[in-house]
DNA sequence: TCTGGGGTCCTAGGACCC
DNA sequence: TCTGGGGTCCTAGGACCC
């Protein structure tokens, strides 16, 4: 069973939590520029401040009802967090955190789930003092699901367990088709095209088909929304894959110098976020634009270059304003700048070592897959796609190929005899994965 | 020279999440 | 006048290799 345990209003509950004077007063936290909304209390989505919106067209409505704004104040946040994390984890066997405001928890056994999610409700609020909702379900997604109706659902308590088949269905014909985890308006679209309008009916759709035309994406949604799981838990959070800093600047600018000044300062802070992870980067991208919300011609670009992996503050700095120099139009001005490190690997280690462990661990999982493979099937090839992005998860996640002519998919390593044992019913002795 | 059945690396863009 | 700042995964195609 998973759980999805998170935050209401998480920055805004924050500064609730030291500033105890503001009860019974609406909160908004605003982002960077303090432009947009970024944070509501129950108090400010009932004025109708809506997610994200810019500051400028609610501050008459702010000051009219006496709304408390907050610049956002992540370091706060980022520590508030952890006391949370650390208050949750003895709940539960694994514990992944996925975002700032939600961690999900997983057991192996059955417990009294409503009576588990009352315990986290009591004993963050009074840890942490923190309002949280819980969703358990057999499924990340249904968890998912199971917390967004223990917070909205008419009379909703803050718990909602998803147990058995009837309750998904039950939760299923409760909801929007948004409100599910991953699927946005975009998606909404290309779901409608093939006729599937609702949360149910995708839960009942033809997963083969949806693969066909979705992807592989919301194949696994299918599943996941039946009750198989397709999302594994990732409790050691991995190293990042790209670090990024940018900001949109006040007014905007064509001025080289101070352009030079702001790409030198990104490429020094996301610096820092990477010595602090002891990772180096192997390359470095710019990217410049023009006001996107003038009506100016608009300008986007973006330059990378490829070094010695570095984490070098000074370094990196020389790279982006070279990189920043190939860009630049002194015909335009400017109004946001960033910089993205990527190909971010270990510190201290040599590339050629580097190197060398990949390739092994990579025969290893092959002679794994192939005793695998003889000790139930007797014969069968499997091939490793190292090109593939989940060759590189080596060990977490495992998914067929899309040519792989059975319709499932695993997403465990110890699944994988099973899944080839399908396809081997299926059709030919020649598989890959 | 042709063929089958692949692999690798790159770019670019689309879609989603918080 | 004023419009955030991060991330991830997947797909598709081209060029080239074995």
């Amino acid at each position: 069973m998973f759980a999805l345990v998170d935050a209401n209003s998480f920055y805004a509950s924050v500064e609730r939590v030291f500033r105890p004077d503001l009860e019974g007063r609406a909160v908004v936290v605003l982002s960077n520029n303090d432009g947009c909304i970024v944070a509501r209390s129950d108090g400010a989505k009932a004025l109708g401040i809506k997610m994200a919106v810019p500051y400028f067209e609610v501050r008459d409505l702010i000051e009219r009802n006496d709304v408390a704004v907050f610049s956002s104040n992540y370091t706060l946040y980022d520590d508030m967090s952890r006391r949370a994390q650390e208050v949750l984890r003895p709940f539960a066997d694994r514990m992944e955190v996925y975002s700032i405001d939600e961690s999900f928890l997983f057991w192996r056994h059955e417990c009294p789930w409503q009576q588990i999610g009352e315990q986290i409700l009591s004993r963050m609020q009074r840890w942490t003092g923190l309002p949280v909702g819980v969703g358990f379900g057999p499924t990340k997604t249904l968890a998912k699901l199971g917390n967004h109706l223990a917070k909205r659902a008419i009379g909703a308590t803050g718990v909602h367990v998803i147990d058995t088949y009837a309750q998904a269905t039950d939760a299923l014909s409760k909801v929007e088709m948004t409100d599910l985890w991953g699927i946005a308006h975009r998606m909404l679209k290309r779901l409608a095209k093939l006729n599937i309008k609702t949360p149910l009916e995708l839960r009942d759709a033809n997963p083969h088909y949806v693969r066909k035309s979705l992807g592989v994406v919301m194949e696994k949604m299918i599943y996941e929304l039946r009750g198989e799981s397709c999302i594994p838990l990732e409790c050691e959070t991995p190293d990042k894959q790209n670090i990024c800093c940018s900001r949109s600047f006040g007014q905007v600018t064509n001025d080289p110098a101070m352009l030079r000044e702001a790409v030198a300062t990104f490429a020094s802070q996301a610096a820092v976020k990477l010595r602090r992870q002891d990772l180096v980067a192997g390359r470095l991208c710019v990217f410049v634009n023009t006001d996107i919300h003038a009506a100016v011609e608009q300008y986007g670009a973006s330059w990378a270059v490829r070094f010695p992996p570095t984490a070098d503050t000074r370094e990196l700095a020389g790279y982006a304003t070279h990189c920043l120099h190939r860009l630049f139009r002194p015909q335009h001005f400017y109004k946001k700048a960033g910089v993205y490190l990527m190909e971010l690997g270990k510190r201290r280690t040599a590339q050629p070592e580097l190197f060398e462990d990949r390739a092994l661990a990579k025969a290893h999982r092959l002679m794994k897959v192939m005793d695998n493979i003889n000790r139930d099937h007797g014969r069968g090839t499997v091939r490793i796609a190292s090109s593939s992005p989940m060759a590189l998860n080596a060990g977490r996640t495992w998914h067929l190929r899309s040519d792989y002519r059975s319709p499932r998919y695993t997403t465990r390593w110890d699944e994988l005899p099973v899944a080839i044992a399908r396809k081997s019913k299926a059709a030919s002795a020649h598989s890959s994965l």
